[in-house]
DNA sequence: ATGAAAGCGCTAACAG
DNA sequence: CTGTTAGCGCTTTCAT
């Protein structure tokens, strides 16, 4: 469009030295003598030189990009990770490609293809995945070239690591807390049923009412059709529909909750007073809703922080774990006040 | 770490052809005889080779990268943006490089070296920017290098392009809504005191009060000590202290609705029945609150997909507009029913 | 239809 | 401290 930028090499001629030197001021800026490093700024400056970073990757086989991949941005607790791993993949200069995949694997992997050409140095897969697709093979194909990193999914592979929370940990803890607040027959909302973390927690679910004898009915156990305030809404309206008595209720994710108080509400039951509710997730917006919603809360800010550091630590040839899980914590707050 | 991913060299080299050849294969496959173009194929498969965009791009100039900069993911408004621009961007064939910047110009201005080092297409720029910093000199002088879109924040320079919501338009009717319903003591409580959308919010909420003949009270217009649910919380808090009687409050955006919604029903008062709320952006979470929110829409996805549209524009050389104004509408929703 | 060679902008030995 | 040169992986005339 305009005129060409200026290159190295524009630097040199003007400054009466050869490249090396002017790359030698950019990058080792003592091995030049004072005087010439200050020419040579203030001719940079003047031509308003910026350094192709496109020309140091290809000699220096690092981009200082990680790809990023997230079903969706809309969903607080997707986007409060991606705000986390932006800000520690910033403080360890690097960028960051975000891939929004919508869960649909098509897409993500054109969307991997892309990345890899572009060179990124390793790729972070956020959220739980697909159990029904198991060996992920482009997942599998990627990390043969870069380390892979995944939040809240396990796999197993060459150069993949694995960082979660430990959602069959905070499944037992909410579903527990119902029934320790005198709820004796509790509905489970599921997520998207063949996530992983969706499955994880439907087993915790189940496991933590057998051990407290109280029978599994299948009518309180509802998939929602979507993984948002809108799935969750349908889901209650189906389960309400069966006409199963029920006085709890335990949501997979904030998001589908809300749509589930909503729905009650609607419907003319009291939270908590007729059915208590319990999300998972601990999104900001629990604490504001009302009544308060209580949550499952999975650490947000270690997950991703130890996201980046893995392809951090991995591209610099530490020794890393390969899978790690953390603790969620439960939340208690209006939604499930013993009556 | 592991060996040498395979370049075009080595398959040239494997399948008896020049570079030449190769490089035609992938980009003008008809210049190639079928024979040979078979064979290269299948050796690419075999050597897995994937194309180095670094390679490419540095004597294409052009990276199919475009540079994304928000305040904070963390608001769904802002989520939802990015969401629609990576939409957009993907189907154009583009990936996005994304920079939160807090609205901390710093860290801002960093970035966008960067980027610029990463040779991005272009650059949007997602939200209102502060006033008080007018010329926004990194803008400018990025403008001379590559298309700089901004959105909803209007600023004139050589390459620069807007696209925005007309919210002065939007506050107004909002305004006169809660006017229309009647309520003629209007609270304002505003988002970050210096933004560009704040200040013309703030403007149109003032005038329109004057225009039918309600007295502006200091008192009842509160800044916001930051522009989250906390922020708006703490808003109401303040405007409660101060006294003054309202029964009506526009607020300049959904998530701080949120905030004083809950403080509002902390302190007794009825929604809509005591004073009508009216927000902003118009969420998805507005029509799951209870009760649910009014708000002004701004047509995201238009926006979102007008910056996309304008930065493949301008580097396509077509003629565009340098400033786009969007109608806004309003959803009214339960928080402002007349009573 | 294919090859040779120059060049994109930068770095890194090696030599002085 | 500085210059020369080869090379990173790919594209693109210009020949053939």
């Amino acid at each position: 469009m305009s005129k060409k930028n200026a290159s190295i090499y524009d630097i040199a001629k003007e400054a009466g030295v050869s490249t090396a030197t002017v790359s030698r001021t950019i990058n080792t800026p003592d091995k030049v003598s004072s005087e010439t490093r200050r020419k040579i700024h203030s001719i940079m400056e003047r031509l308003n030189y910026s350094p192709n970073a496109l020309a140091q990757s290809l000699v220096s086989r690092s981009t200082r990009t990680i790809g990023v991949f997230i079903a969706t941005v809309n969903n607080p607790y997707y986007a409060e990770m991606v705000h986390v791993i932006e800000k520690h993949a910033f403080h360890n200069n690097y960028s960051i490609l975000l891939g929004n995949t919508g869960n649909w694997i098509e897409k993500e992997e054109k969307y991997v293809e892309i990345f890899v050409k572009k060179q990124v140095d390793g790729i972070i897969f956020v959220g739980g995945r697909n159990v029904t697709d198991p060996h992920s093979h482009h997942i599998m194909k990627t990390s043969e070239r870069i380390p892979v990193v995944l939040t809240n999914h396990a796999l197993v592979g060459k150069n993949i690591y694995c960082v979660l929370s430990d959602e069959a940990e905070g499944a037992c803890m909410a579903v527990q807390h119902l029934i320790d607040t005198g709820r004796d027959r509790i509905a489970y909302i599921n997520g998207f049923n063949f996530s992983y973390p969706s499955v994880v927690k439907k087993d915790s679910y189940i496991k933590t009412l057998s051990r407290n004898q109280i029978s599994v009915n299948e009518d309180l156990i509802v998939n929602a059709p979507k993984d948002n305030m809108e799935g969750g809404y349908a889901a209650c309206e189906a389960l309400l529909e069966k006409g199963s008595e029920f006085n709890g209720i335990f949501v997979a994710n904030d998001m589908m909750a809300v749509g589930v108080m909503k729905k009650l509400t609607e419907a003319g039951y009291a939270i908590p007073g007729d059915v208590s509710v319990v999300g998972y997730d601990d999104i900001q917006l629990c604490h504001y809703l009302t009544p308060s919603l209580s949550s499952v809360t999975q650490n947000i800010s270690k997950l991703g922080s130890m996201a980046v550091q893995l392809v951090n630590d991995v591209l610099e040839g530490k020794e890393v774990g390969k899978i790690t899980y953390l603790h969620p914590e439960l939340k208690i707050r209006e939604s499930s006040l013993p009556h």
